[in-house]
DNA sequence: GTCTATATCAGGATAGAC
DNA sequence: GTCTATCCTGATATAGAC
């Protein structure tokens, strides 16, 4: 691994952990055993390196959003739109992580996150789903689905437990389910 | 309102939009019309100020949880419950901020919120509630019950109409209802 | 590409006067 | 209780050499 993936390898594990602010560019440096200087010779100062880390992992998503995407039963939509933080917390824990402090912690990031529109795809689909599904308020329904997967989300940083995510994953799907 | 207070109130309203890390003492003292060091007379340190914060913001949420506690109808507990954090928002909105964000950025605070046990007399209520409702995995359905609460909490952060948050309350009761 | 050295600045915190 | 002045540290970032 070359300096520069080690870097941003270094600096996710630390911004995931400790959040961006709290992580200095000089103990990201300690830890990738490269000179600070480094760092801002690879990336234009330390929020490049972060937009680095974000577009890195986003691409890495993507294909499990686009599985969604061109899904077409209903119910088959929830489902896997409710797997889907468990997909990619078991592949990229620690971006997951970090995709939900910022989001948290960060208003300006989480409007960017949506004006982005990288979910917005993902949130018509929900939403039509439900409308196929013939709920009574499916725009209601929908934004109470997110609630609970948003919910699901923090829920799974903290708890590994794949069966029990799993048995989780089937609960809440029978409450969106006619 | 004398200066400790005036302090106490800009630091939450401060750590609320920005974040704690992200609050410089030098900031408060300025929006509070204080000297910096005014500061570090009334309290140990810059944590110590988030401490009293937390403190005093706790005390007043307690009356809430003790009106839960004392229900017996299990429906009626889910709904309070549900309700909770719409009323802790309404009265204070800055402080419940504050709250998810600690939560979610520093492990430490989450875990010390659980170990203190503020909260923990509510997690056995509705446990118990779900006991009482017959259903067949109550455990299983509190953890999904408090998922669904969380991802609720987060969004009343940025969604103030009251209406369409008692739609939703409403709406999710439903699904935890028998 | 990479390192060392260094500039600059801001943050938390203290001392001492009033 | 309150302010002013100041210290110290650590964080981001740059310069220049190899």
């Amino acid at each position: 691994m070359n300096k520069k993936e080690n870097i941003l390898k270094v600096a996710l594990e630390l911004f995931a952990s400790q959040g961006f602010d709290n992580t200095s560019t000089s103990l990201i440096a300690k830890k990738a055993e490269v000179s600070e200087g480094l760092i801002f010779r690879h990336f234009a100062n330390k929020e490049g390196l972060l937009n680095e880390i974000l577009e890195e992992g986003l691409i890495k998503i993507k294909p499990f959003i686009d599985l969604i995407l061109a899904e077409k039963h209903p119910e088959k939509i929830i489902y896997l739109t409710l797997e889907l933080p468990y997909k990619i917390i078991s592949e990229q824990k620690e971006f997951w992580k970090l995709l939900m402090n910022l989001r948290q912690q960060n208003e300006k990031f989480r409007k960017d996150l949506n004006d982005n529109s990288f979910f917005e795809p993902l949130n018509n689909k929900i939403n039509n789903a439900f409308k196929d599904l013939k709920f009574s308020k499916p725009k209601m329904e929908a934004e109470t689905f997110f609630i609970t997967l948003t919910g699901f989300g923090l829920y799974l940083i903290d708890n590994g437990d794949k069966e029990n995510a799993y048995k989780l994953i089937k609960n809440i799907q029978l409450k969106f389910s006619k």
